[in-house]
DNA sequence: TAATATTTTGCAACACTGTTGCGCTCTTAA
DNA sequence: TTAAGAGCGCAACAGTGTTGCAAAATATTA
């Protein structure tokens, strides 16, 4: 993570997203984490916090496919960073997995949302394929 | 639909819940709709309304597995009756499909929702996949 | 460089959804 | 018929997300 501003400033560079300092700090909190984060959680990491600011940024990221959303079931959306090469695309779906005890939403970017034959006359656009259970840590 | 009500009883009864004239009610707006609702379309369904007798009786609902919930990403929890023979075990798990254009959330029972191996150390305890798109009505 | 335009941020307020306490009402059981 | 228990309606509140507006920061132009 030495270097990790520099990676921000280029990711936010490809993407077209202008490096303002707030948008750098909550890039590095998210990057740091490597986890699905709620607004909540990221407001946390701040000794001031400006829920507003927060959220408008995680749209700046969100419509320049940094940052990809995820609906756990927990109340509150959780937000992901992108991989490099994600284009925010069907492909580059995967499952989350949300552990029913501390709560962590990991990013298993290994599985992919399998594709589904769906019915006649249904089609699709997007996924959200959550997994809730125990993870490693809490076994 | 005919003898709905007659069917709804002996749910209830099967399911150990008392037949109160409310749960009547809300069971019946549920299997009519033949969808997945949020508790504000229950509410809708009702001249006068009281949010938290529809949100404490569909808790009951849950509770004794007469319905199932489902976190699409539009804010509101979804519910939405189960099957006869369902015992809200995994094997009842199936996927869901939310439209982009009418908001309908349908119940797609014939797609379970796929066995996933999950990395060493993740337990598995339920799943929530929701698929978004088009719905046959709205193409 | 200075002036202007644009974007971003902070503050405040609000909307929506879910949730709970409490007392009244209804049902059940003695 | 009365007492106990369960269910319901009202009100209030908490959490999350969202927006309007003005100040501040940044970029652009002269």
């Amino acid at each position: 993570m030495a270097n990790m501003n520099h990676e921000g400033e280029q990711k936010f560079e490809k993407k077209n997203i202008r490096p303002t300092s707030m948008r750098k700090l909550i890039y590095r909190i998210l990057s740091e984490k490597d986890q699905a984060m709620s607004l909540y959680e990221i407001e946390q990491q701040f000794d001031q916090v400006e829920r507003s600011t927060i959220f408008r940024t995680l749209r700046v990221f969100q419509d320049n496919c940094l940052i990809h959303l995820i609906y756990d079931g927990t109340g509150a959306v959780k937000y992901a960073l992108c991989d490099d090469d994600c284009s925010c695309g069907i492909n580059d779906l995967h499952i989350h997995f949300l552990c029913s005890s501390c709560g962590n939403n990991y990013c298993l970017k290994e599985l992919p949302v399998p594709y589904m034959d769906l019915p006649e006359g249904y089609t699709f656009e997007n996924a959200n394929f959550v997994i809730r259970g125990i993870c490693p840590d809490c076994q």
